[in-house]
RNA sequence: GGGCCCGUGGUCUAGUGGUAUGACGCAACCUUUACAAGGUUGAGGUCGCCGGUUCGAUUCCGGCUGGGCCCACCA
């Protein structure tokens, strides 16, 4: 029978909206379980990546609600990003620099909640257990406030600090950027072998990309062991075009001898690299780039030139005086800011910092008491901690995003905080309340914002209430579970650590699960620009959410899924056979009272049947207990397919037919009992189906309004029975070898036979079986025979 | 360059110290009182390659190779 999933799926979401199903009960005595659910941004569109990995968030979800925890299931939007600033300005035509910040946050808030809502009913239309109550957004004014209020704590511990650092710009934008937002561009450019002169006499000649630079010289590196250069070490290099300025050779083992001449000058900021020499070598710093992106006086004859036009001048300059001995074209990777594609350039700037290098050790040591799904994700992170080289740089040069709630006294420079009860506070409208301890009142806020994970690691802190409500922070922090992908571990994961560890003194969760991403058939990154991008909405379309869901539940958790869509349509037959089986099982049993099962009336498929229910119970419950979904749902799903469904309805529908005797209603008790477990035990994966099948059939069962509000079934070990399975297991053998006797034969399945003859190893065991055999295949007569292994003949 | 993951029939995958699970696809048969978006049956795999441990390895160990991811990236 066609069934219509959509018509289904959309009635169950109704109910469950309409009955507050997933409402998180505050006042509930049962134990919480709280889920730190990661926040989209509000793009307007749920992509395959967001069905996924909220789905398989979902199942554990919806598992522990049965379980018997009071779940708390919140959803998140994140806005306080620059793209969701950008969409705001080309949705509205207007620019954010023509409001004052508070101003644009509420323009900002306003302008995306069409978005919202869009994604609101793509993320409903999968059947997520959402609460959506617990609505949160990053730039709101909870979270403005907790982010602030964790500065002023950071503060307090003196964690913060501030100081001019090298910082990753982008000339074109004018602002900081973060590692984050970097971007690999592979770039022609022409590499320029220039020749210096020593203070005595000698020549050595380096290669760089970056001629233009040379103003900003402040040494140069040659390898140790490279023994062309062992003569110039110590000695002094003339720049030219610097009035005469002379760097020293250093040696520097970061030097590959064999790229360019083996020579590197060391500029000022020309790349990471340059950096970290800087702080090695305690050179001084030479900025001749100006946060415009201009050269500055300090680039003598570059002045007033950018990056581009500053590289022609010098080499015509060089070239004329003789410097250049080669230039080379070449193809290198140069890292530009995602946004406007210009080549990042490395300036000095003041900037806020967090002080967390000191506790590397400590994170390393908490995050092995953190459970880690799949263990081996905790790597990453541990990977990251090591190579961390710099405290967290937190202040952004943007105009959108949560202020930092500082002010600066004009006449003395002493940094005033804001006030904990007035936040969230924006430094450029409002004005301290009190007077600088040097007496004056003239202050200048601070312009810069936090860094976006600066306040979203502290989505715990925000579900929490952490800065509204301190009963019920108590109560619910830390929280239990972090989903998240792993392209973010060292982002989000880390930093919401840390957060947790500087203010709480402890782990933010109990648990993280790291999920995969989703790729194309071929492995490839879905994205617009390949046009390989398959949309959740077009799959549910296509084969309902129940479906789209059970493709999520497949995967191992933590790796990455190339998208296949007849992982869907199996999704779908299992849901149809569930459905079929479902309306078999009322049929045959609508007249007899779903009583309690008598172990005395049972036969022997009926024991064996039971005895793989309940040891699939206990496989599915292990299996969620460890948030091994896949495997919590794979036993099930075979369980009741090729086990239940195609033997057992099979091998009892003799029995259930017309009127029944006392083994008929042995078999109904016993469809009814499998049906009605394995219904519940696929209700977390298949919510719409399961309610469904629950509310049509089981009305009578239900304690509750649904499905979704029943506990998890417990395996009754009184019914595993090993016995009992070897038993079942050679009826089903003989039956399949009688079935492919009925195909080669080219009959029905119900085509009568006069006689079978069996060769089977145990005769005594097989002796139990012959009466079902008989029954399910329309046997008259069996002779059985002892043979080495099992065979079967048929006479019709 | 550092770290991590993966490599099982055409495709995707489960799994285990004794040659293997399921799905999709394919072929044949079956209108059988749940289900034709079905059922039954079948063909198809030296479980990436090479060594080692072992009575025996797809499973354990080492190396190699291919793919992927994260980090650091070459002036």
């Amino acid at each position: 029978m066609t069934i219509d999933l959509h018509a289904m799926e959309a009635k169950w979401q109704g109910f469950w909206k309409k009955e507050k199903i997933y409402k998180f009960d505050a006042k509930s005595k049962k134990k919480a379980y709280s889920i730190d659910t990661p926040p989209p941004t509000v793009s307007g569109t749920m992509h395959m990546g967001h069905a996924f990995a909220f789905t398989q968030q979902d199942f554990i979800a919806r598992y522990k609600k049965m379980a018997g925890f009071n779940v708390f299931h919140p959803f998140g939007f994140d806005n306080n990003g620059l793209p969701t600033a950008l969409m705001v300005e080309k949705k509205k035509g207007i620019k954010q620099s023509m409001f004052e910040r508070d101003e644009f946050i509420k323009i900002v808030l306003g302008g995306t909640l069409e978005e919202e809502k869009r994604m609101r009913t793509a993320f409903e239309s999968i059947g997520l257990s959402i609460d959506w109550s617990l609505l949160y957004r990053t730039i709101d004014k909870p979270a403005r406030k907790t982010a602030q209020y964790s500065f002023l704590d950071l503060h307090r511990q003196g964690r913060v600090y501030q100081k001019d650092a090298p910082t990753m710009w982008c000339p074109s934008c004018a602002t900081a950027i973060a590692q984050a937002e970097l971007q690999d561009k592979e770039e022609k450019s022409s590499f320029v072998y220039i020749q210096f002169e020593t203070t005595d006499g000698g020549k050595i000649e380096i290669a760089t990309t970056r001629p233009e630079l040379m103003p900003a010289c402040v040494a140069i590196h040659v390898h140790p062991d490279d023994k062309r250069y062992k003569k110039f070490v110590g000695k002094e290099v003339k720049i030219p075009f610097t009035g005469g300025r002379k760097v020293k050779v250093f040696e520097n083992r970061d030097v590959d001898p064999e790229f360019g001449t083996g020579a590197v000058y060391h500029c000022t900021f020309g790349d990471l690299d340059d950096v970290e020499w800087i702080l090695e070598t305690n050179l001084p710093i030479i900025e001749i780039i100006n946060k415009d992106g201009t050269f500055n006086e300090k680039a003598g004859i570059l002045k007033g030139l950018r990056t581009k036009e500053a590289r022609k001048r010098i080499i015509e300059e060089l070239e004329k005086a003789g410097y250049i001995t080669k230039q080379e074209p070449i193809t290198h990777v140069v890292n530009v800011h995602e946004r406007c594609k210009t080549p990042i350039e490395i300036l000095t700037a003041k900037q806020w910092f967090v002080k967390y290098l000191d506790l590397k050790e400590d994170y390393i040591a908490k995050a092995e008491i953190l459970q880690w799904v799949p263990p081996y994700m905790k790597k990453r992170l541990d990977n990251w901690v090591n190579g961390l080289k710099w405290d967290w740089n937190i202040s952004r040069q943007r105009h959108y995003g949560i202020p930092f709630p500082v002010w600066y006294c004009r006449k003395c420079g002493e940094v005033i905080l804001a006030d904990e009860k007035d936040l969230p506070i924006d430094p450029l409208k409002s004005k301290p309340k009190k007077k600088c301890r040097c007496g004056s009142s003239d202050f200048v806020g601070e312009k810069d914002t936090f860094d976006t994970w600066f306040t979203s690691s502290l989505t715990p802190q925000i579900n929490c209430k952490w800065v509204s409500d301190k009963k019920f922070f108590e109560k619910m922090f830390p929280m239990d579970l972090r989903p998240q992908g792993h392209d973010i571990i060292a982002l989000w994961a880390f930093n919401t650590m840390v957060k947790a560890l500087f203010h709480q003194g402890k782990l933010p969760w109990e648990t993280i699960t790291v999920n995969g991403w989703i790729l194309d058939p071929k492995g490839k990154k879905m994205s617009k620009s390949l046009g390989n991008v398959v949309k959740p909405e077009d799959m549910i379309q296509k084969y309902s959410a129940d479906a789209l869901r059970y493709w999520a539940s497949l995967p191992v958790l933590g790796e990455d899924i190339p998208f296949m869509e007849k992982e869907l349509l199996s999704g779908k037959k299992f849901i149809t056979k569930m459905l079929n089986a479902a309306r078999f099982v009322e049929m045959v049993t609508k007249d007899v009272k779903a009583g309690k099962i008598d172990k005395k009336t049972l036969m022997p498929e009926d024991r064996a049947i039971l005895s793989r229910l309940n040891r699939t119970v206990k496989e599915s419950t292990d299996a969620f207990e460890r948030f091994e979904v896949s495997k919590a749902i794979n036993p099930t799903r075979n369980f009741f397919w090729l086990e239940f469904a195609d033997f057992y309805i099979e091998e009892v529908k003799t029995r259930v037919y017309g009127k029944k005797n006392a083994s008929g209603k042995a078999a109904a008790a016993v469809l009814q009992e499998v049906l009605w477990k394995t219904t519940l035990l696929v209700a977390p994966f298949i919510p719409h189906a399961a309610e469904e099948i629950a509310q049509t059939y089981f009305k009578k069962r239900l304690k509750g309004k649904s499905v979704h509000e029943e506990a998890w079934p417990k395996a009754d070990e009184s019914l595993i029975d090993e016995k009992a399975e070897e038993a079942g297991q050679l009826i089903n053998a003989v039956v399949a070898e009688m079935r492919k006797e009925k195909t080669a034969a080219k009959k029905p399945l119900n085509a009568p036979v006069k006689k079978a003859t069996v060769e089977v190893e145990d005769l005594k065991k097989f002796k139990e079986a012959e009466d079902t055999v008989k029954r399910t295949m329309a046997v008259e007569k069996i002779e059985a025979k002892k043979g080495k292994e099992l065979k079967v003949e048929l006479e019709f």
